[in-house]
DNA sequence: CACCTTTTTTACCAAATGGTAAAAGTACGA
DNA sequence: TCGTACTTTTACCATTTGGTAAAAAAGGTG
């Protein structure tokens, strides 16, 4: 059996578990991230990840299941930049850095990207407690980090949180909201122009 | 017959086919935005609107067509805001007062914001064509305008195309990823403060 | 190789869902 | 009020979809 339920032993997978479900995985990510989570079907996961229906079945307990845990694995990876903020570095530089490493993951995870935002836009019914518990301390403590910057006049004044959510909504934009940037920046070097775009607009907001 | 086919003479609608047609689409607002289109149900979008199903299917020819009804008609009230940026008023303040104006529909039809964000995320399958009829030429004339207005040394140096980006995502993000904002911002004054954040955040960015 | 466990396939099923046909009911102008 | 066109309901249907049972196949180990 390869399912663990809550009173078995926990033994360790085979090599064909972890080959299997991190195919499934993988799979799933790219149809979910693509039709949402209701417009996704098993038999398009199975297809993709070259597996019978059943046998996703056998790995993962259902549907949900398979999403939960692309989210909650994901949660980590998406909050690593954020814990990476230095708060005994210099702060302009601190949070520069982090705005081009967002930036940089919604360019090379723009999958995970809108797996994510598609979670929240349905008003995060799987995650809502994960955003509690994992997002909100992480947010607060550095809400707070840059809000001591500011009052040690170490950056010009500013609301921490919205300053969070504005980093947040104009670095995964270029992800999520991809079709319409494509339509309206048809051959141009849309990453690289983002870049000091980004940089330029939180110099200016930031920097003393 | 209500349903308007391509060959047919179109003839007034009665008082009856305006009143049920508008109860569809708000019905249908309501419900798509919250769930996407694949997550929404004809059956769903009856129950709000308070009429049968194939009475539903009597106003329209199908589920897709209310969706596209709905988008279509939102992109022209989405837009609003965006031409009505004036050409000859003081650069800095016509930017800012968009800004507002967007932040204010975001605020006041989430709804609308969601159902957009979520067709965007999709890849646009229904409105792709829209978004190069209609969204193109309107933003690539107001980026030529905006850069029109750095050159001449109105505003700072700043990229027209990436700088709308940016007061799009910021301000919708408040609408589409509310379910993230309420948890982090508990009990605060979301509104207010962003009003006060992004019309600094846009300040800083863009005066002389 | 023989045996037991893990993995995969085959053949299903029940519910949900978009949609239709046609009868019944309603509004309204002549 | 009669007749016609419009509107709504009832009773269906075919497909899709998440999921299951059980047999068959494959792995691995003494």
């Amino acid at each position: 059996m390869a399912q663990i339920g809550t009173d078995e032993v926990e033994t360790k997978p085979s090599r064909i578990q972890l080959r299997n479900r991190r195919k499934i995985l993988d799979a799933a990510l790219e149809v979910f991230s693509a039709h949402g989570f209701r417009g996704a079907t098993l038999d398009q996961i199975a297809r993709a990840a070259g597996l019978s229906k059943p046998n996703i079945l056998y790995y993962f307990a259902g549907k949900e299941e398979i999403h939960v845990t692309l989210l909650t694995a994901l949660m980590d990876t998406w909050l690593a930049p954020m814990r990476e903020i230095d708060p005994d570095g210099e702060p302009l530089e601190e949070l520069l850095r982090y705005v081009k490493r967002k930036l940089e993951m919604s360019r090379a995870y723009p999958r995970e990207s809108r797996l994510f935002a598609n979670e929240i836009l349905q008003g995060a019914p799987m995650i809502g407690e994960g955003l509690k518990a994992d997002l909100k301390p992480l947010v607060d403590r550095t809400a707070q980090l840059i809000e001591r910057w500011a009052s040690e006049g170490r950056l010009k004044p500013v609301d921490g949180r919205h300053l969070i959510f504005s980093i947040w909504a104009t670095t995964q934009h270029y992800a999520d909201f991809d079709a319409q940037v494509q339509v309206l920046m048809s051959g141009r070097d849309v990453h690289g122009d983002a870049v000091s775009f980004l940089d330029t607009l939180y110099r200016r907001m930031l920097a003393v």
